[in-house]
RNA sequence: GGAGGGGUGGCUGAGUGGUUGAAAGCGGCGGUCUUGAAAACCGUUGAGCGUUUGCGCGUUCCGGGGGUUCGAAUCCCUCCCCCUCCGCCA
């Protein structure tokens, strides 16, 4: 959500800002709508001035028991209470429809955002590891080792699901574990169990509502399932003052998250990497107006350190303005290469979405002995999508006989084991 | 699921139709006193929006929304949340 102050200020900055991300001009819009809201309040706030005078003035007669006075100043004002109701009305109207408009406008880039129209303007800003050819998909890799079941996954639940079972489960399990406790461990988050089911608020209040419910499952008594633990991570402050002593705040957690993929038909259809339900550790920053970027660059690293100690190539890449999320002011992708499908493909997205979810949360920081209040900047990353690195390790690690090696930094999580796959060759 | 009780300012807690944005206490801030601090005493202390060069003025807000009324924290409807008891349950 924007500030309308800072549209009237500099429309023009706010309008190539826009253009930036190929959203048409708009300043002028939101202007006149607020110029009507603004006509709209005066109007309400004088109608309710006169009958605030009036209705003192009926206290006060009544109370020296002047009926007369009484009924004569009740029968003047009398006319006004139509006019209240309306001009009450149209103020909420007039607002309502300034709001609506604001909430449907994405955020703007930040200075020095790769200007562009969408991946192929992205720019790699760094890699790691050296990509090496594969002859098997993950989905090969786990079939093959009787342990991945799209099949019976389709019985229970239809496309877009998995059944994973014996030590790919458990790598599965492994990896968040292993993931989180990396987190909290060396990098400061505090970990954090949260529900998969939001209200509308929340939902809005990170903006993939209004404008993306199609995205979303929903239930019948009216919870979204989360698509991401950002919704519930960032919503932990909404509604309230943190003190800045306080910040940074950074949370991680360990979900299932839930999507529609409803604007996906037809891509990534066999295979793990685009599910209706997946496993993600989220790591979400609460920071004061001036930490973002750095924030952002931290924050980076520590999902990237993930693909390091899992000793998967990699590439971070810059996204344009014309590939950025809804409400990122810059994002940072990971790509994870992929032998068998010969490509890189993101596993994390890393992003800076200055005040804008903090707006539409109204959950603001202050500091100690200042009065005024300021809302936070926020940051979500993923670090990372485990289902998407259980792919990488599968393709990564793969052997000629089909087992597949445990990443050193996982066996810990696995009893110890080096192979998966040996007890069933 | 059934029955009941509640949501008031940073906190505790009064207030059931008329200058109530709201008593009192705590906390915060300023001052007096003190070498300094504490204590004591005095004063002060909510937020959003509109308007104004500024001082200010106006308006809204007592969980959210709607309604009754000339006038609502106070009455009505509805939703949300919290608590207690019973039932059920991982």
């Amino acid at each position: 959500m924007h500030d309308i102050n800072d549209i009237r200020k500099d429309p023009d900055a706010f309008d190539a800002g826009l253009a930036k991300r190929g959203v048409s001009a708009c300043a002028n819009q939101m202007l006149t709508l607020d110029d009507k809201r603004r006509v709209a309040i005066a109007e309400a706030q004088d109608l309710q001035t006169r009958r605030n005078e009036a209705s003192k003035k009926i206290g006060q007669a009544k109370r020296r028991d002047d009926e007369v006075e009484a009924q004569r100043l009740m029968d003047e004002v009398a006319g006004l209470k139509d006019d209240l109701q309306k001009a009450e009305e149209a103020e909420r109207m007039a607002n309502d429809k300034l709001m609506e408009a604001l909430a449907a406008l994405p955020n703007l880039p930040l200075e020095g955002v790769p200007i562009g129209e969408d991946e192929e303007a992205n720019v790699e800003v760094r890699s790691f590891g050296t990509p090496r050819e594969g002859k098997a998909e993950h989905f090969e890799i786990g079939e093959t080792l009787g342990m991945m079941d799209f099949e019976a996954a389709a019985a229970l639940s239809g496309s877009r699901f998995v059944v994973l079972r014996d030590e790919l489960a458990r790598l599965d399990r492994a990896l968040g574990n292993f993931m989180i406790d990396l987190h909290i461990n060396e990098f400061d988050y505090r970990e954090t169990a949260l529900p998969v089911l939001v209200r509308d608020d929340a939902v809005y209040g990170t903006g993939q509502l209004p404008k993306f419910a199609e995205d979303l499952f929903r239930t019948e008594n009216g919870y979204w399932l989360t698509p991401t633990a950002e919704v519930t991570l960032t919503n932990l402050v909404r509604e309230q003052i943190t003190d800045a002593a306080e910040l940074p705040l950074r949370f991680a957690a360990l979900t299932q998250c839930f999507r529609s993929e409803a604007g996906a038909a037809g891509r990534d259809t066999r295979g793990m990497i685009r599910q209706h339900q997946f496993t993600k550790v989220e790591l979400v920053s609460i920071v004061d107006a001036d930490s973002g970027e750095a924030e952002l660059e931290r924050k980076t690293q520590c999902a990237e350190e993930v693909l390091k100690r899992l000793d998967l190539p990699y590439r971070g890449m810059q996204l344009c303005t014309g590939d950025m999320g809804f409400c990122a002011r810059k994002t940072y992708d990971l790509e994870v290469w992929l032998p068998g499908q010969n490509a890189y493909r993101e596993i994390s997205s890393v992003s800076y979405c200055g005040d804008f979810q903090g707006r539409r949360m109204n959950a603001r920081f202050r500091h100690e002995g200042e009065k005024q209040t300021q809302f936070v900047h926020t940051l979500n990353g993923s670090g990372l999508a485990v289902g998407r690195t259980l792919v990488a390790v599968l393709e990564n690690y793969v052997n000629e006989d089909g087992t597949v090696t445990v990443p050193e930094v996982l066996r810990p999580y696995m009893g110890g084991a080096e192979k998966i796959g040996d007890a069933h060759a």
